[in-house]
DNA sequence: GTTTTTCTGACAATTCACTGACAATACGCT
DNA sequence: AGCGTATTGTCAGTGAATTGTCAGAAAAAC
């Protein structure tokens, strides 16, 4: 998953940077206004933390662009204490959650989990698919109650395709939001990590649809 | 279905191009516009994405002649943010639609599928004949509401003659819109790939008109 | 019944995905 | 900081699904 930050407050950001890092996210950090505006509406991202209050340009006008482009990736707001307009004004604006400064960085991560969850229409913090659960919040993936050791990066791998349950994802996509750049096209580091993933989640866990891309499904598909 | 973009900048047109083809079009990418001019002429296409703002020809000259030529493929056009005059000159010049640098490939999809599906008078992303549904979003079919899974090839004889449900489509039709460069003659291909589906959708699905070509139709008809 | 058109099954070529071995890099530990 | 381990990317070779070709069979038209 891919989350971008958009906070001017070069310690604030960092440590929302490492905190969602360290919570299985890919980040992208940028203080100037109009430049995170560019980066949200050319680049696909899971998540958006918005502060508001940004010197070259307003984040409520930044949300409001993305809305009026289409743009419906989930967004957080972050607004200073007290400004109870600047909150309804970003609902309204079309923000997705409201986070008031100061807050514990759990706070934040848990409610970006959410933004995510909710996003790809799932409600509950453990996602199943099959007989394999995702635990979004131990950042666990078992199989019949068997915890399964993964690495980070097949972690992000199965977490995705999870989040998209039963719809075929293609290999674009995936390398869109499992890697931080966009990636060299000629190399073949997404079947490999499906195959070494595979071999820890059983073989029918991630199905190949040939020329499409890659999906987990339930079984009765 | 057949994409022509016409796009100066390597690595955009690039870019676009192979997001069409993940969504199962098959793209000609022309970077100079008097040559892009003669292809929308000259070939059958299925949508048109033109830059403006091009260096040999302009798009907007481009499409006033295509209009001049009574050329009805749907053309989205590509416009830099800001250039107001320029939307408002393409849609009086006949564009069906424009998007705004920067957007995000997903958009952009979003968008030619749409142009794609109104221009063969559908409204909705899903296509039904007879007991087949099309999802052109998921670009999966499905019977009764059970999936079908098909290999790309076949999922693209599908979707242009759902696309063009009631009409009878001949061969040579197909062949241009189903392969890329223009294609030997003397194979069967067509029939043969008609036949796999056939198989795997059932019988009376896709239908054979002798002597003028295939048809999917509703029932009643 | 003959001719034309389309269908079908078998084979071949190609494309696409998987695998195992190696290299590079990142990471944790003392 | 330096070493050892785990993780990840790269590459070449293997395997399998897809697609095209061809020849003969079936079906339709006359």
């Amino acid at each position: 998953m891919r989350a971008l930050i958009i906070e001017d407050d070069e310690k604030i950001g960092a440590s929302i940077s490492t905190a969602l890092e360290l919570a299985g996210f890919l980040t992208v950090l940028e203080k100037d206004g109009e430049e995170g505006w560019f980066l949200g509406s050319s680049e696909p991202f899971d998540v958006i933390i918005l502060d508001l209050g940004l010197p070259t340009l307003d984040g409520l006008t930044i949300l409001k662009r993305w809305r009026k482009e289409n743009c419906i990736t989930p967004v957080l707001i972050l607004t200073a204490r007290g400004n109870w307009d600047e909150r309804v004004e970003g609902i309204d604006s079309g923000a997705d959650d409201y986070l008031v400064k100061p807050y514990r960085s759990e706070e934040l991560v848990a409610r970006v989990r959410s933004l995510v969850r909710r996003s790809t229409g799932h409600a509950a913090p453990n996602i199943e698919v099959g007989d394999i659960v995702l635990d979004t919040r131990q950042m666990r993936v078992s199989r019949d109650g068997q915890p399964i050791p993964l690495t980070p990066q097949e972690y992000r791998l199965v977490s995705y395709l999870m989040h998209n349950n039963n719809r075929v994802v293609d290999q674009m996509e995936l390398t869109e939001h499992l890697y931080s750049q966009d990636f060299e096209r000629d190399s073949n580091s997404i079947e490999v990590l499906v195959g070494r993933t595979r071999r820890k989640l059983g073989k029918n866990s991630i199905k190949t649809r040939r020329g499409f891309g890659y999906i987990m499904e339930d079984e009765n598909e």
